[in-house]
DNA sequence: CTATAAACCTGCTGGC
DNA sequence: TGCCAGCAGGTTTATA
C-alpha cells in the first residue's frame, strides 16, 4: 500500500503523537506479523520509552531505550488509535502505552511487519542496504546507477538504489518528465536523469503536502484519508485523457507492475 | 546481470 | 445470485 509519502505523514503523526511513551506490553494477535531479529521476545519492550520515530524509505524505525523497531506496512497495513471508529477487524498487534492509550495494527493482507532488533543500526531491506532518500541521492551517482540495461521503471522501483518509489509515483514521475517507462535506464542522457529524479521529489513533496494517496486501505495515523489521488496525472487513469495531449493514457505492464503512462507525452 | 514467476495473504470487481 | 479469473500501493526468493 503506502509508498514514502504515506509512510511519511503516518510517521509525523506518530512522532507527535508517541514519543517519550512508555510500553506497557505488546499484544500479538497473528504471530507472523511480528519477527525477533535476537534472542528475546515481546516481553523485552516493558517499559521502555519511543525516543524518536524515524523513517528510512517506505520503513519506519521505532527507537527505544534498549531496542530498535522496524515496521513496514507492505500493501495494506495501517497504525492508528481508537479504533471505535476504525475497523476493529485484521488487528494483527496491539501496542499499549503506560498512559492507557493503544496503538493498533491493522493488516488485512498480512504481509506486513514489525521487527524488534538489538539496539544499534538496524537492517531495513533482507540482504543488502537500502538506498537513498530522493532528496539525498547525488546526481552523479543517480547518473551512474542508470547505467544498466533494466528499464528505467525497474530501476525507480529498486528499494536499494532509491528508497520509498512504488508504482504511483514511479509512474507519476515519469510522467512529468515525459520518460517512458520500458525505456533502457542507459538510454537516459544527463539531463533526463536529472529531471526523472526532480520530478520523484517534486511528486512525493505533493504527495506529503495532500496526505497521501488512498485507493483503499491507506490512512494516516490519525484516521483521514489522503487526498493525493484527485492530483495524479496518470495512475489508475487508464483511457482518461492526458492532461498534455489529451490523448488515452495506457496501460502495460513492466518490470511485472501495471504501468500507467501517455504514449504521445513519454517516449 | 536481467527477467520472470512464485510466494506470502485477503478482498473486491467485473464478466458470464 | 453465484462462480471464477484477475487485480491490488510490496519485498524476497527461486528459477531460467
Amino acid at each position: 500500500m503506502p509508498e514514502l509519502p504515506e509512510v511519511e505523514v503516518i510517521r509525523r503523526f506518530l512522532n507527535r503523537n508517541i514519543v517519550q511513551e512508555k510500553i506497557d506490553s505488546l499484544d500479538i494477535l497473528y504471530d507472523r506479523s511480528v519477527e525477533f531479529e535476537g534472542d528475546f521476545n515481546a516481553s523485552v519492550l516493558c517499559g521502555q520509552r519511543i525516543c524518536f520515530v524515524d523513517r528510512k524509505g517506505k520503513y519506519l524505525h521505532l527507537g527505544l531505550d534498549r531496542n530498535d523497531l522496524v515496521i513496514h506496512l507492505r500493501m495494506t497495513g495501517q497504525l492508528y488509535f481508537e479504533p471505535e471508529r476504525e475497523p476493529k477487524d485484521h488487528i494483527r498487534w496491539v501496542m499499549n502505552f503506560q498512559s492507557g492509550r493503544k496503538l493498533y495494527f491493522r493488516d488485512v493482507r498480512k504481509f506486513g511487519r514489525l521487527v524488534v532488533h538489538p539496539k544499534g543500526a538496524p537492517k531495513f531491506c533482507k540482504n543488502a542496504e537500502i538506498g537513498f532518500e530522493p532528496w539525498e541521492m547525488p546526481l552523479a551517482l543517480w547518473f551512474d546507477e542508470l547505467k544498466t540495461e533494466r528499464a528505467i521503471k525497474a530501476v525507480l522501483l529498486d528499494q536499494h538504489i532509491l528508497a520509498g518509489v512504488g508504482n504511483i509515483y514511479a509512474d507519476e514521475a515519469l510522467y512529468q518528465s515525459g520518460i517512458h517507462p520500458e525505456r533502457k535506464a542507459s538510454s537516459l542522457d544527463q539531463h533526463e536523469a536529472n529531471n526523472l529524479l526532480m520530478a520523484v521529489r517534486v511528486v512525493m513533496e505533493k504527495g506529503i503536502r495532500f496526505g497521501g494517496t488512498t485507493f483503499r486501505d491507506y490512512l494516516g495515523g490519525d484516521g483521514k484519508k489522503g487526498s493525493m489521488q484527485d492530483h495524479l496525472s496518470v495512475y489508475q487513469k487508464t483511457g482518461s485523457k492526458c492532461r498534455k495531449c489529451s490523448g488515452p493514457i495506457s496501460r502495460i505492464k513492466v518490470a511485472g507492475r501495471s504501468s500507467h503512462f501517455c504514449p504521445r507525452c513519454q517516449k
